[in-house]
DNA sequence: CTCCTTAAAGAGTTTTTTGTCCAAATTATA
DNA sequence: TATAATTTGGACAAAAAACTCTTTAAGGAG
């Protein structure tokens, strides 16, 4: 039923970063204590997503990070590919190591359907999408009482 | 996108119990061996599925587990509320802790139908027609090339 | 009663995930 | 240039999940 911590860390953090003013770049420290999320280990998933080409980062003084150039448009499911796993798509729900038609367990007729719209709107949504939600201030991030609202 | 090996384990020997003669004993070894998954683990979940009430088990020779009475009809929510815990429907896909439409994370509007509908199978599909549907030979529980078919 | 077979129980191990710490590299700015 | 602020990288620690081992209890058959 769930992603991994990681992955619900990387989406928050990405969509917080989203919110924010581009060009500006936002500090780890700063969106680990918005989320109430552990600093150091947000610090490796931000420098993943790095690596990725997902955001830039910039050491030093206004350093942080920022979306890289276009990735408003990046959707969750390309998130979810690098957080877990680029078989996110194929492994399913039994664990079967062959999934197709023909060698389909007795969930596949009740679960394919399902699986495949998880995966539909997993390539729908843009973390520009969700950001706009987000700033709507209908919806929120985190658990925390929402202390303060996306300053820009 | 999955649950956790115990819950799969959990839920391939069930429905390979089920798709055996009831009230004839199944052995721990061979629903490990016809699964092709770790024996001495898989006793420990079948060993919680008992006290838990949905298998009965008998030591000694001609020893094994049952379906217990009437468990034939036990949904997948019935076991997936044992083996993922009690809040397996609550806790969800950014992991933030109070759920609700109105402390909805900015996913909620595209998630909850789709949650609502994985919900819903889970509470719809019963061990027994599950068997069934192995039994017809079209679906596999393991990877295994099907060594034998459920015997009985 | 004795032997064999099986599950039960519990402790222990291994692997994976999650999280921490610290020293180095980088950068703006005073 | 010195300083403070920031990411980076690597090693480490803790917790959770997956898996194993060993011993005991129970039950059936000879
Ligand atoms: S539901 Fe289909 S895709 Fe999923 S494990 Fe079963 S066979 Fe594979
Ligand atoms: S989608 Fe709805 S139920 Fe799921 S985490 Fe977001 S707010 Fe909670």
């Amino acid at each position: 039923m769930v992603l991994s911590r990681t992955s619900q860390y990387a989406i928050q953090a990405l969509i917080y970063i989203a919110t924010q003013a581009p060009g500006v770049p936002v500090l780890n420290r700063d969106i680990a204590e918005r989320l109430n999320v552990p600093a150091a280990y947000l610090a490796k998933i931000l420098q993943n997503l790095c690596k990725h080409g997902l955001l830039d980062s910039f050491r030093g003084r206004l350093g942080g990070f920022c979306l890289r150039e276009g990735m408003h448009k990046s959707t969750l499911m390309q998130v979810l590919l690098l957080t877990e796993g680029p078989d996110f798509t194929q492994n399913c729900i039994l664990g079967l190591k062959r999934c197709s038609d023909e060698t389909a367990c007795p969930l596949h007729l009740r679960w394919k359907p399902v699986k495949n719209k998880i995966i539909a709107m997993m390539n729908d949504m843009t973390l520009e999408d969700l950001a706009k939600a987000v700033l709507t201030g209908k919806y929120r991030l985190a658990d925390l009482p929402v202390a303060a609202m996306p300053a820009r």
